[in-house]
RNA sequence: UCCUGAGUAGCUCAGCCGGUUAGAGCAUCUGACUGUUAAUCAGAGGGUCGCUGGUUCGAGCCCAGCCUCAGGAGCCA
């Protein structure tokens, strides 16, 4: 009953529909936001349901002239006629309208989106009126069917969905700088005898910062339901100004008892087929305009810096080859006898065993050698994080990144080293505080046992899907340093 | 945080060796036209040249500091 309710409300009908003709001959509403009002005559309508206007056609010398001055760009209007077929070229349904409504009045003075191409620069600085372009609705919906895709991915395999905590009381992670999260007056702030700030007075009674990861809680999940996955923002109080980091973003970490490091890499490539796959399914016209958009950038290019593949050619190339696994030594050994090498083309040569990698070995790889995602596997200990699970040679351990085309580093993961004394031993040689991580080795104490999982950058994946440069265009309100407006 | 580049009209950009009244296209406004698709034609309005200081007879242009943005690097997802 109330659901019924719910659709009667809605007296109009959404422009994605009225586009498959099937309203021909039928008297509709229609409410959106005006693209373009050309020669007095033609609306470009558009409500964010599909990239597709729909063309109103005015009778302007029976319209009230009054009313045709505030048909402007930006501008709410509802309209009502009847569907026909098009009498122009170019569309192929249009409504003459019988009457039209200004909801909202947009004045074209001051209103800052024009119907022509604006710069992505401007656009991020009026992201509060970006989603009503062309380019950041197409976004925008693939994001959504990206996140929904992950959502269904998981669930369909019994994961549970688990909400680990936002404010978190330890820093012992190491994953990166984080923010601090108090109600202290910062002008008058508790200090101690010693003059430290007396974190004991503080709102939690103890110094807390926003989540850097929910990896560690969602391990604690996986101990008893098996397979969970967190989805939710993480944030990194990191200096970063790249093109491919944000302050505040959105990862999705999946946890799982009982898989070694390999089952980890299944799922991982598993999912991210299965959430390409989706978007190329649900988002066909948004990823042909973006495929377009790019082409059209790519064209400014000088030839050797465009990509041998279109957008779509690139991610049906995603879906259709098998990601390639090596591991680090396998890597190490690549790189060291390319011919960027040998040509000391690389700003950080390849000299031996145990440096970590940088963008340019990454790029080298997936983008010169390769050409197709790669998931390296077993790094050296000493440049990846304790929870890792040691590998038998004492050098390595499980982890794994996987690497993608433009992008870099779109997943990082690892089994968990599930044994007491080799986790402590380790703890122990990196200087981490056992003691604040009481609850996370408890784990270990009672029914420990394999267990793997990873973390997945939610917005690289949008980026790479919807073959955008920079990661501030493929998040509503994106926060970085120096930014945090809207 | 480091390196490189940029900041001139609402937007995108030009502006020579430092020279007197800073330009163009689009947008906006006025008028014309009316089956358009970034409509077209004519006209008009619109500027703290990022900020502060300095050099100079004179600075959009040269110098210093700062702010912001972009690209690359590091950190990572």
């Amino acid at each position: 009953m109330a659901l019924i309710q719910f659709i009667t409300m809605s007296q109009r009908t959404k422009i994605k529909a009225l586009l498959t003709g099937e309203h021909v001959g039928t008297e509709v509403t229609v409410k959106g936001w005006v693209r373009a009002f050309r020669q007095n005559r033609f609306i470009a309508l558009n409500d964010g349901s599909t990239n597709n206007n729909i063309q109103i056609v005015v009778d302007f010398e029976n319209t009230d002239p009054a009313l045709l001055k505030r048909i402007t760009v930006g501008a709410a209007i509802s309209v009502t006629g009847t569907v026909i077929a098009s009498l122009g070229q170019g569309q192929t349904v249009e409504i003459p309208a019988a009457t039209i409504e200004i909801l909202g009045d947009s004045d074209p003075e001051k209103y800052p989106i024009q119907p022509k191409k604006h710069s992505l620069e401007f656009l991020r600085e009026n992201a509060h009126l970006r989603f009503r372009t062309n380019t950041f609705g197409a976004i925008f919906r693939v994001r959504n069917t990206l996140a929904f895709a992950i959502h269904q991915f998981l669930q369909d395999r019994g994961f549970v969905y688990l909400h680990t905590p936002i404010i978190t009381g330890s820093d012992a992670e190491g994953a990166g700088e984080t923010f601090h999260v108090t109600n202290f007056d910062l002008n008058n702030i508790p200090k101690t005898d010693t003059g430290e700030i007396d974190h004991k007075q503080d709102f939690f009674g103890r110094s807390t910062n926003l989540t850097v990861s929910g990896q560690l809680e969602g391990e604690l999940g996986a101990m008893a339901l098996s397979d969970i996955y967190t989805f939710g923002p993480t944030f990194r109080a990191e200096n970063s100004n790249t093109t491919r980091h944000l302050a505040e973003f959105w990862m999705i970490e999946p946890e799982m008892a009982f898989y070694d490091l390999k089952d980890n890499a299944d799922l991982a490539e598993a999912m991210l087929k299965y959430v390409i796959n989706a978007a190329l399914e649900k988002n066909k016209e948004d990823l042909e305009f973006l495929n377009q958009r790019l082409a059209e950038e790519e064209k400014q290019k000088p030839q050797n810096e465009r990509s041998e593949l279109s957008l779509l050619d690139k991610l049906q190339f995603c879906l259709s080859n098998d990601f390639v696994r090596i591991s680090y030594t396998e890597a190490i050994d690549i790189l060291r006898d390319s011919p960027a090498n040998k040509k000391k083309k690389f700003q950080y040569l390849i000299e031996g065993w145990g440096a970590d990698l940088q963008s340019e070995h990454e790029r080298y790889l997936v983008e010169k050698h390769f050409k197709k995602p790669v998931i390296l596997t077993d790094y050296p200990k000493d440049i990846k994080s304790f929870y890792m699970r040691q590998n038998d040679d004492g050098k390595t351990v499980a982890a794994m990144d996987i690497l993608f085309p433009g992008i870099g580093e779109i997943v990082g993961g690892s089994q968990r080293e599930e044994r007491l004394d080799r986790l402590e031993q380790r703890m122990d040689e990196l200087g981490i505080p056992k003691d604040e991580l009481w609850w996370f080795l408890d784990t270990r104490r009672f029914g420990t046992c394999p267990h793997a999982g990873f973390g997945l950058g939610f917005e690289r994946l949008v980026l790479f899907v919807t073959g955008m440069g920079n990661i501030r265009d493929v998040i509503p309100f994106p926060r970085f340093p120096k930014n945090a407006e809207f």
